[in-house]
RNA sequence: GCCCCCAUCGUCUAGAGGACCAGGACACAGGCCUUUCAAGCCUGGUACAGGGGUUCGAAUCCCCUUGGGGGCACCA
């Protein structure tokens, strides 16, 4: 076991946050050095909805640090708000989490030294360090009901004044609170902010930051049910949870002189900061996170991890893309394994822009990790998709010996194994529907196209069903037949699959079997001999 | 409205004052291969938002403008 919190003491480097007057191109210089201890990071989701795909690149960043520098990473559960409460959503962050190969060290499931690590149960901790900081006069109970607050905004509003708390219980006397106390007036405690001056912090990303006080108004750290809010709770966790470094997204970044007073009022040390890059919608316009929206192609655009998995991504392509979303592995490659991700990552490579989200790619990438899959790996990763799809048991589908015939013959054509059910389907159905126009080949008329088949048929009856076996004398009819072979193989394709656009025609045959090829053909005769009576007499 | 952050090809990015008339990837276009579709290989086009500085020298440092994003809850 690693003695981490000794070596974060003992290090000799001095912490890269402390404010520095550098300018910013010499900070960077700095900020390149990686901690030589390791760090403690966490993941603290919220179960007021599904796992997000910001949320995991947050979550995956955070666990490449820890496994970077041997540290360790934590799962918190931020379940401070009853009224978004999701019930399953806890779950589906573990599960998203897990399917994504990022284990935690601490957490739900795992425990730890520092638990709870669900907010609702440590409650206690949070009243006993917001009554704290009411005492040492850092904070305050106010007692203003929501009504007044209401009333109080919309009379700024109207005189078209910035919005906010006007302090009024931070000036209350000693009687009037002890009156409020002895009427049992509902509560809440507020942060007392300086009333003046800055705050600085330094961002590991984007060097210092500085707010003006004024711009914080008094924000509420306990809320009147109980329950903290995320700014307290979030600081006395971390503190109590002994994390060095926040990467976190950048919407927080507004939060951090909160955070950082609340810090200084405790008297605690405070953590590496990096705010990460928003993660865009597709067309670059607004964060991923508001709302569903919908593609390019008018296509939905899957937000939730779950999605990503349902629509037949592959985890290690998913682990891969994540880590591209906003940092780089290298000048001049995209692809990489999760070892190589824990050896290179480090803070000085994520960018500080934010950017479009480019789903191009990960259905690239997605294609990339498929194609290296060995073929019992494919099948078995295959098979619950074309189950669900195709409605067979995955049972009989996992025994049918057609499949790992099939599965090389989509591999490279696959962006998603969610494709696999539209290239396969013929293989699985008793009898093929389609348009019988589809077997009449180029330059070619019905009757022609029959013969061709006829005569396809009669030599396929006698071959072994074989690559090899088949492709010589396919190949022969039709130089005999005075035919390109595209157009053989192509009333032949039609005729087996049913589609134009289809796997590998002999590979697709083989799967299909003799019989099952045979009788195929004598259908799409059948249909010819239809089309060639109809133009006869029309 | 106020505050904060960001700004390189269509998109994601490399870039830490000279190695950059800017490299890679995806996408796109053309070609090769080819039984369809893919995959693979080859080739191609397109970018430092604008304007001022600093410097012998700026994609890189500073300022302004513009544009984009985020935040301003008893939500996280």
């Amino acid at each position: 076991m690693v003695d981490w919190w000794t070596g974060w003491r003992d290090r000799t480097n001095p912490p890269i946050y402390q404010l520095t007057n550098l300018p910013l191109h010499q900070y960077h210089k700095e900020k390149t050095m990686t901690p030589n201890y390791p760090v403690r990071v966490r993941m603290a989701p919220s179960p007021t909805g599904y796992f997000h795909l910001g949320s995991a690149r947050t979550a995956l960043f955070n666990w490449l640090y820890a496994r970077h520098t041997g540290g360790a990473f934590i799962l918190r559960i931020e379940d401070t708000d009853r009224t978004r409460f999701v019930a399953d959503a806890l779950q589906d962050a573990m599960d998203s989490l897990r399917w994504l190969g990022l284990d935690w060290d601490e957490g739900p499931e795992v425990g730890g030294p520092h638990g709870p690590y669900f907010q609702s149960e440590r409650l206690p901790i949070y009243h006993e360090w917001a009554g704290w900081l009411v005492e040492h006069g850092h904070a305050y109970r106010c007692y203003c009901s929501e009504a007044r607050l209401g009333a109080l905004r919309r009379a700024q509003q109207a005189r078209k004044e910035n919005t906010g708390y006007d302090r009024h219980c931070r000036h209350l006397t000693a009687t009037q609170r002890a009156e409020y106390a002895a009427a049992a007036t509902p509560a809440v405690v507020r942060l007392a902010m300086p009333l003046a001056g800055e705050t600085s912090f330094t961002d590991a990303l984007r060097g210092v930051i500085t707010f003006d006080n004024r711009q914080i108004i008094d924000p509420i750290l306990l809320k009147s049910d109980g329950f903290p809010t995320y700014h307290l709770a979030n600081v006395v966790d971390d503190h109590l949870m002994e994390i060095t470094h926040i990467l976190r997204g950048d919407e927080w970044l507004n939060s951090v002189p909160l955070h950082v007073n609340l810090y200084r009022a405790f008297g605690w040390e405070m953590p590496v900061y990096a705010h990460l890059p928003l993660i865009l919608d597709p067309s670059g316009v607004g964060k991923l996170s508001k709302r569903k929206k919908k593609g390019e192609g008018g296509e939905e655009l899957l937000t939730y991890i779950r999605e990503y998995r349902q629509a037949g991504y592959l985890p290690e392509a998913m682990f891969n893309f994540l880590a591209i979303l906003g940092w780089s592995y290298s000048a001049d490659t995209d692809l990489f394994s999760r070892e190589q991700a824990i050896a290179a990552f480090d803070i000085p490579h994520i960018n500080a822009s934010p950017g479009a989200l480019p789903l191009s790619k990960l259905d690239w990438m997605n294609g990339h990790y498929i194609r290296q899959l060995s073929i019992p790996d494919l099948t078995g990763r295959l098979a619950p998709f074309l189950a669900r799809d195709l409605g067979i048991p995955v049972e009989t589908l996992a025994e049918d010996p057609a499949l790992p015939t099939l599965a090389p013959l989509i591999q490279e054509r696959l962006k998603t194994l969610a494709e696999a059910a539209a290239w396969l389907d013929f293989a699985f159905v008793a009898k093929l529907s389609y348009d019988p126009q589809m077997l009449i080949a180029k330059k070619l008329d019905a009757a022609g196209s029959l013969a061709a088949l006829e005569a396809a048929h009669k030599l396929l009856a006698g071959l072994p069903f074989t690559e090899e076996a088949l492709e010589g004398p396919l190949r022969d009819l039709a130089q005999e037949l005075g035919l390109k072979t595209g157009q053989l193989f192509g009333i032949l394709r039609v005729a087996t699959t049913g589609k134009e656009v289809a796997p590998p025609l002999f590979g697709s045959m083989i799967a299909l079997g003799r019989e099952r090829t045979l009788a195929r053909c004598a259908q799409a005769e059948a249909s010819l001999r239809t089309l060639v009576a109809a133009e006869s007499t029309g």
